[in-house]
DNA sequence: CAATAAACGCGAATTATTTGCAATAATATC
DNA sequence: GATATTATTGCAAATAATTCGCGTTTATTG
């Protein structure tokens, strides 16, 4: 994936139009360094898309599996480029500041084959923690008791 | 864990009180079989607790890691009962049915140290796929299945 | 038993996301 | 190219889902 991936024929390859907006939708997600909030990705558009024009292309994008929508737990979805323009990956937030580090999927190759399923399409998998600087803040907040047991 | 788990030892434990309302929100999520949304909770409470106040407790609980938020990109909040009421596991969950299994955890045992984080907390991981039924429905309509449905 | 802060209920407020509908425009076809 | 078909869009209004303010209750602590 050199250049920009040409995202005319991707639209248009899993049923859809190549449209203005779609196209800078794509161009701007294909920006970003990390999954963004709809409304974030309206405003790095410059409004040029309706916020509901915006939820109906990524719900949409999300469903042929050309975008990603990523929960960090913040109570909206956030989203990114999937493939083809982008490889598979997961992510590392940071609880403290928000910030977000790509990492590889470490996922062992197949899940076991389970009883009731025929088919894994997809998986979403986010780990949470602190970055070095929130870290060294030390925690500000109580909570986490049962930290030892499983994680 | 055998028999019930002492719910109210488990909330002083991480500072918070043993109330009637708690202990009944605990104990409802321990006959769950699955990641429940609030206001079902609120219903298997027969309405015992003020849909505030169970979001309230369940993010202090979230919080204190005693409840896990799940998240199967519904559009709305899961919570399951976590450690040390529940071993560590993750899901899969049918795209079509919404039919949820436990998985177990097949991630490497530590993440590679990564160069901004110091400490890796917690993880979140579903797996999407089909389960037999709806897998061999065939793709119906291939459409959004979850979008503004019950749950 | 009094003091203190957590937990609660209620109603109102936010926020995120969706929908209905009419207008517009991208593709496929002719 | 002209045209038919249908996805896409904007806008305004509607839904959820979740949060907040605040006065009251009540589980702990001592």
């Amino acid at each position: 994936m050199v250049g920009t991936p040409d995202f005319a024929q991707m639209l248009r390859r899993c049923g859809g139009r190549a449209t203005p907006g779609r196209l800078r939708l794509m161009r701007a997600l294909w920006k970003e360094t990390a999954p963004v909030t709809a409304a974030r990705l309206q405003k790095s558009l410059g409004g040029a898309l309706n916020l509901a024009t915006l939820y109906r292309a990524l719900d949409a994008l999300a469903e042929d599996g050309v975008v990603r929508r990523v929960d960090f737990r913040h109570g909206h979805a956030h989203y990114e480029l999937a493939a083809p323009a982008r490889a598979h990956h997961h992510h590392l937030a940071c609880t403290g500041c928000g910030a977000v580090e790509d990492v590889a999927c470490t996922l062992r190759p197949r899940l076991k084959r389970t009883s009731a399923f025929s088919t894994i399409t997809d998986h979403a998998m986010e780990y949470f923690g602190l970055c070095k600087a929130c870290g060294a803040r030390g925690p500000e907040r109580g909570g986490r008791i049962w930290t030892g047991a499983g994680e």
